[in-house]
DNA sequence: TATGAATGAGACTTCATTCAT
DNA sequence: TATGAATGAAGTCTCATTCAT
């Protein structure tokens, strides 16, 4: 019998790496990551914990792999943006913003936890931030060309805002007051 | 050596659950739950291991102990205030919050890392979330008085904007813009 | 109940690490380091596996210690040879080298297959080269008296003949015929 | 496809067999039995995990046989010296062994390492004694010939000057005297 | 013959907790 | 009240070995 070909092997391997940062991922944005144990991931999987270090280094590479994957997805809002007039990028923003705490609650709240780690994982915290100055620079020349006076201000208002509601719709869950918030907050800015 | 009498007694255990308390408050605050271990807290606050089990069943229970001191510490602000006319009022909360995230990075930072451990700390999370129900509740009241259109909407964002810019001071750290957030929401709420 | 003073603990210390480092020690001179097992030093010692940790930081650490104390023991003897005249010396020499191969032959296996693995434990490979070294000039200088024609050459094959013995004596236990050598030695080099 | 036949067959064997003996070899003599995985053995060889055990039980099988090939190589010398004249035959020994020790290190390291580990690798401890007691044997009738008073006692002397050099070539490597001792051993014993 | 994904026992180590004193 | 030596469960990780292909 003939040993796999290549590309069964990578296919095979692709759905364990899967199937692993799948179960990390839930468990890690539900428990936390000193919380979770390789053995609760590799089970939660249905692998062996030995399966989990033939792709990934230690739990912390795991974390780390995670991380950027979920990161990458995110990445390519802001470009399409810039090309739209103020109110409706202003509006598009509020949108993708509302959109994302809704169906990526989870992603919120590893990047969340994680960052509350800074000492071991620092990196997630310098990516955070650098994000959140991202979206200050473009609120901020949104809000000038909509003619408010102090542009960055407000801007950076709005950012603590977004992360204020991201937290608060992680702790509080279901019964959240999501949709009344974005009604407000649509009102409010791109009226 | 005559025994010690029961008041004294009492005093010894007081003084010697504060040490360990205060031990437990500043480690578990820089460096989280997981990784601060029993025999640092002891060894901080100057006294046994075994001591320490004396005092709190057991590493969660001083935990939770622990939030419920600081819980308490916040808590008589808001009697204060609701005797004041609206801006005083919404001036005086303002004041009180930049000056509690200022002065008590710590509390917020070891409340919002618990409260991300949702499994194991829920009571923090039920804390908290009423915290917040009542903040808005008061400020829902002085928006109504100040002649503000939707007064819950807006207490509600003040609210999500409180929790933001302590996450952010939190994240962010030395060089946050605090003193011109705070500048602003003054402008923009208590003119 | 008043806990134990000071004087009490620093016994039990002593006795608990006395038990692991015997129950090491022998171990490790019978298997080798990387077949012995924590496990088995612990069971060995009759302690239990996370006592050895309060005594010593690594397995690693726990060998190094080990070894020092081996050395220590056999360090106080060149020191009294020097004022010797030069046969005396030499047949106490012989002496107390045979002496050691007998009843200490478990420190020669242990530093011996510690030696081995230069990688891991290059200061025991560091320590016996410098021992060797000190032998051989000792005997260069003590053969250099009693008119040798080559004392430095004759030296080097007492050094590498100590070394041989002990091997052999190692390897072939029981049965090894340490008495006729050391006859044999004797008549050759200090009749 | 034409199946192979099976001459082919058998070569093919071979060859893998040898490719992975040289790579646990090599492996093995520089790190170590523990050191070395099976991971790396395969890896060093150029073949999976899982010939290795088409040709070979378990890890302890593979050292066997490598063990064996060794001793092998080794064992042909001693039948052509028999015939020699008892200087001729010495001087050969002397010279065998020098350049045994200078370029076949390797097979030193592996046996010397090997035997320290008695427990797990007795058979190599019984050929290694087997082998010393045979050239004690024949160097003492080479010795007896020549006319030593106690040819037994000097040929153990020399056997035990063998391993002598041979462990301390091992472990001081680069800078190590050989060729002065060898000198001073032709001048000694075949002059 | 040959592959390498997968397993699981076991290695070292940490740490909350107990208990004799 | 107070100590700290001792425990043992649980954690991360390694690696010889198996097996479907």
């Amino acid at each position: 019998m003939s040993p796999r070909t290549t590309a069964q092997n990578a296919v095979i391997r692709q759905q364990s790496q899967r199937k692993i940062m799948d179960a990390a991922f839930s468990l890690i944005a539900k428990n936390g990551y000193e919380a979770t144990s390789i053995a609760m991931i590799a089970s939660q999987a249905g692998v062996s914990k030995g399966l989990l270090y033939n792709y990934f280094d230690s739990k912390e590479d795991l974390v780390k792999q995670l991380v950027y994957s979920i990161i990458e997805i995110g990445d390519d809002n802001i470009g399409q943006i810039e090309s739209l007039d103020p109110k409706e990028a202003m509006s598009m923003i509020f949108n993708w913003f509302f959109t994302e705490i809704r169906e990526k609650a989870d992603h919120w709240r590893l990047l969340t936890a994680l960052t509350m780690n800074i000492e071991r994982f620092d990196f997630v915290h310098e990516i955070v931030i650098a994000k959140m100055q991202e979206y200050v620079s473009l609120l901020e020349k949104l809000l000038a060309e909509l003619g408010y006076d102090d542009p960055l201000g407000e801007a950076r208002v709005i950012a603590a805002l977004f992360d204020g509601i991201g937290l608060q719709a992680l702790i509080a869950r279901e019964d959240y007051y999501l949709n009344d918030l974005e009604q407000f907050m649509l009102n409010k800015y791109c009226k």
